[in-house]
RNA sequence: GGCGACGUACCCAAGUGGCUAAGGGGGAGGUCUGCAAAACCUUUAUUCAGCGGUUCGAAUCCGCUCGUCGCCUCCA
């Protein structure tokens, strides 16, 4: 509410109760659907990872006008139109390791509590009935505007406020609207009709987390007016505070331009799926502070795959190591990567408790992926080398597991990303040649085994050998 | 018009009062390798849009200018 930074003190200490504003269920998701769901998926995570007990809700708004109209055009119901879209959400969640909501309420199973809701704020005199209608009258609440900063008298001045006759103010805005011949529609008080958008996430808010709660979430574009409606609306009914610390995630843009559905300027998840690893959209979302506006482009997400690989090789290299090195005792200077694990999670935590700066995050990430490295280049041996590098393993895999990423075998990577890249080869198949090439190269015929290499090399596979064998890669980029 | 945010290297991006301005990608050179790949090393911002100011000290605070974007209407 401040719009800076502050200590978070959860108002029951060790619990937080989180409520983010969903989707609304009209049409398949875009990339700024996945960022916000993405990012508070992180800071969920986080949170559960320091201890927290947190209960997080996230509502899908299934009726609305938008809803109505591709009912009205797909020439179904408006609940098929919410449950296919709702479906189609889930399943893009699930495949960008967004995990499920403890509470996912829909508006249309909370009729009741938001009739119930409207009719306080009549009896309280902040809303008013007109012709089936009823509107939240603005200029009863003061503080409207406190959350997007902005005073009611400059709204009113604008000239971007619909002007209905019927409404005291512009300002005022819609609790229950009054149904239309052949929409849907519940009975009511004020007869037949539909919640509006704002008292949805009042009524359901406040029944799973009561009147006041600690994080509220949602894009920036949620600002204006959707949050300060629900700020009136619930502070009004309640008399609370309602919401402690209001946190809102950035917009994806493409050519610098806002991404959203009436510019057109949009790519869906599932297309950029089509082209991407799944890792490679979340791992590229946390790229930039989740405040950040964020650049959507081939060369962003062509980037993100490299850092991942980076991950993976390295992975793939400990691996190895831990495999195959030798029990004699052979110390080399290991100091630096001893500093270094002993001060990551400190670091980790400092970058997460600093607002959850996620780029930060990876930055020591990959400060410590590149010390393990040095460290496997000096060729170390024995226990003690082994424990250092069994522990830089499962450091990275634990804070990965808290940024839900690096969560693969390095050979899921790979296999994943031979899908992704649309690679006619089998795995089997993979295998024969580099075994073919392994005999031309036991026989020192490099020209044979080099053919075999290239032959690969077009197809987007690339060797590495090793002492003991030779690894593949899928080219990345 | 009102309100707000941002401007850090060739690209992306952390850093918001004081140690060498993280990290990733790219470029150049090198080590390793049959050759590669990967990895590592060196190098690539005496400087943080510009100009003033505050301060012992500023990319970081304040003011102005320029530029970009967002919200003010459904929108993640």
């Amino acid at each position: 509410m401040s719009g800076d930074k502050e200590d978070f003190v959860p108002l029951i200490p060790g619990r937080v109760n989180m409520y983010v504003c969903g989707i609304t269920a009209y049409d398949v998701c875009h990339l700024g659907h996945a960022r916000s769901a993405v990012v508070f998926d992180i800071i969920k995570r986080y949170l559960r990872y320091r201890g927290f007990e947190v209960r997080h809700a996230r509502n899908i708004t299934d009726i609305d006008d938008k809803i109505i109209a591709r009912a009205a055009k797909e020439n179904i119901s408006t609940e098929e139109v919410a449950r296919k879209y709702t479906a189609e959400y889930y399943r893009d969640m699930e495949l960008l390791g967004v995990s499920r909501a403890d509470i996912e309420p829909n508006a249309t199973d909370h009729i009741a509590e938001m009739i119930q809701t409207i009719q306080g704020l009549i009896a309280k005199g902040f809303a008013y009935p007109v012709d089936g209608d009823v509107y939240f009258e603005v200029s009863k609440f003061t503080g409207y505007g406190k959350l997007s900063k902005k005073n009611p008298a400059d709204l009113l001045s604008g000239a971007r406020v619909d002007v209905d006759e019927r409404k005291k103010s512009p300002l005022d805005f819609a609790l229950w609207k009054a149904s239309k011949e052949g929409e849907p529609f519940w009975e009511s008080p004020w007869g037949k009709g539909r919640p509006g958008w704002h008292i949805e996430c009042t009524s359901m808010s406040s029944k799973y987390f009561g009147d006041s709660f600690d994080i509220h979430g949602g894009g920036a574009d949620l600002i204006f007016p959707h949050h300060e409606n629900e700020i009136a609306q619930s502070e009004a009914f309640s008399g609370r505070p309602f919401v402690k610390y209001w946190m809102h995630n950035g917009f994806i843009t493409v050519d610098r331009e806002k991404m959203s559905k009436s510019l057109g300027n949009f790519f869906t998840i599932k297309d950029i799926l089509d082209k991407y690893e799944p890792e490679v959209v979340r791992y590229f979302l946390l790229t930039a502070h989740y405040r950040s506006p964020i650049e959507f482009s081939d060369v962003q997400l062509n980037e993100a795959e490299m850092s991942i690989d980076r991950y993976y090789t390295t992975v793939m290299r400990i691996n190895d190591y831990i495999e195959t090195a030798g029990d004699r005792e052979k110390a080399v200077p290991s100091s630096e990567l001893e500093e270094m694990l002993t001060s990551f999670k400190d670091k980790f935590h400092h970058a997460m408790n600093d607002d959850f700066n996620t780029a930060q995050a990876l930055g020591y990430i990959f400060e410590l992926i590149r010390e393990v490295n040095r460290f496997l280049d000096a060729k170390p041996s024995g226990q003690k080398a082994k424990g250092l590098v069994v522990q830089t393993r499962d450091l990275l895999a634990e804070v990965g597991g808290v940024l839900n990423i690096f969560n693969k075998t390095a050979r899921e990577w790979y296999s994943s990303l031979m899908k992704v890249k649309k690679i006619a080869l089998s795995e089997s198949d993979l295998q024969e040649k580099i075994n073919e090439r392994q005999r031309a190269r036991e026989n020192k015929d490099w020209a044979a085994a080099d053919n075999v290499r290239n032959a690969l090399a077009e197809k987007g596979i690339i060797l590495e050998d090793k002492k003991d064998g030779t690894a593949w890669k899928i080219r990345v980029g």
